[in-house]
DNA sequence: ATCCGAACCTGACGGC
DNA sequence: TGCCGTCAGGTTCGGA
C-alpha cells in the first residue's frame, strides 16, 4: 500500500502527537511480524523509553527513542495512527504502544505483512544498509543516474522499484514518473539516454512531492492517521487508468505486467 | 550476477 | 447467495 508519500504523510501526522511522550507499555498480537525478536523482549526494551523523534527513510518509519530506534515497515496494508480509549485491540490492530499523554500509537495491518523491529543505539539499522538515494533530499544529476543504470539490463520500471537505487518509489509513482518523463517502462535501464535520465531525476521528486502535498493516494487501505483519505489518486496520469485517454495525447492508456506488478503507460507518448 | 515465480497474508470484487 | 479466481500501494527467497 504505502509508498514514500503515504509514509511521509503518516510521519508528519504522528510526529507532533507522540514526540516527547514516554512509552508506558506495549502489546503485540502477531509475533511473526517482530521476528527475530519476541513480543516479550521487545516490550521490555521499549518500556519507559521516551520518544525523541519520528523520521522516515525510504518506506521505513523510524521512531527514535532515547536508547534506540523502532523501525516500522507498513508493507501492503499497514497503517499507523494514534487513538485513545478501549483497552483491547480492535480489528486488525497488531501492535499498540501506550503513551504517557493518554493516547496510544497503534499499528493496524490487515494482511500482517508489515514488520516492526527494535535496534539499540549504536546497533546498525541493517534493513537500511543498502537503501538508495532519498529522492526528496538528494539532488541527482542525469549523468549520475545514467552511471548507476549502466549495468542494469532490466526494464526501467522494475528497476525503479528496487530500493537500493532510489528509496521510496513504489508501483504507483514508478508509472507516474515514467509517464511524466516520457520513458517506456519496458526500456532496458542501461539504454536510457542522457536526456531521459535527466528528466527522470527531475520528475521522480516532483511526482513524489506533489503526492505528499495531497496527503498521498488512497485506493483501498491507506488512511492518514486522522482517518481521512489522501487525494492524490485524483491526480493520477496513468496509474489505474487502463483504456482511459492519455492526458497529453488522448490515446488509450495501456496496462502491462512486469515482475508480477501492473504497469500503466501511454504507448504513444512513451516510446522505446 | 540476474531474473522469474512463489511465498508471505487477508479481504474485496467480478463472473458465473 | 455462494463459490472461485483474481487482484492489491511490498519485500524476500529459492531455484533456474
Amino acid at each position: 500500500m504505502p509508498e514514500l508519500p503515504e509514509v511521509e504523510t503518516v510521519v508528519r501526522a504522528i510526529r507532533p502527537i507522540i514526540v516527547g511522550t514516554t512509552i508506558l507499555r506495549a502489546e503485540f498480537s502477531v509475533p511473526r511480524q517482530l521476528e527475530p525478536q519476541s513480543p516479550r523482549r521487545l516490550s521490555s526494551s521499549l518500556r519507559n523509553q521516551k520518544i525523541v523523534g519520528v523520521t522516515r527513510r525510504g518506506k521505513y518509519i523510524l521512531v527514535q527513542l532515547e536508547r534506540g530506534v523502532l523501525l516500522i515497515h507498513l508493507r501492503m496494508s499497514g497503517r499507523l495512527y494514534t487513538r485513545a480509549g478501549e483497552n483491547r485491540l480492535a480489528a486488525h490492530e497488531r501492535a499498540r504502544w501506550w503513551l504517557s499523554n493518554g493516547l496510544s500509537l497503534v499499528f493496524n495491518d490487515v494482511r500482517t505483512l508489515g514488520t516492526i523491529r527494535y535496534f539499540k543505539s549504536g546497533e546498525e539499522l541493517e534493513p537500511l544498509r543498502d537503501m538508495g538515494w532519498e529522492p526528496l533530499e538528494e539532488t541527482i544529476s542525469g549523468s549520475e543516474l545514467q552511471r548507476e543504470l549502466r549495468a542494469r539490463s532490466m526494464a526501467i520500471k522494475p528497476v525503479l522499484l528496487d530500493q537500493s537505487l532510489w528509496a521510496g518509489i513504489g508501483n504507483i509513482y514508478a508509472s507516474e514518473a515514467l509517464w511524466e518523463a516520457k520513458i517506456h517502462p519496458a526500456k532496458p535501464a542501461k539504454k536510457l539516454t542522457h536526456a531521459e535520465c535527466d528528466r527522470l531525476t527531475r520528475f521522480v521528486p516532483m511526482v513524489l512531492s506533489r503526492a505528499i502535498d495531497q496527503g498521498g493516494s488512497t485506493l483501498r487501505d491507506f488512511m492518514r492517521p486522522d482517518g481521512t483519505a489522501g487525494s492524490y489518486q485524483h491526480e493520477f496520469r496513468v496509474y489505474d487508468r487502463e483504456a482511459d485517454p492519455c492526458l497529453r495525447c488522448n490515446s488509450p492508456i495501456v496496462k502491462l505486467v512486469q515482475s508480477q506488478r501492473s504497469t500503466y503507460y501511454c504507448k504513444n507518448c512513451q516510446k522505446k
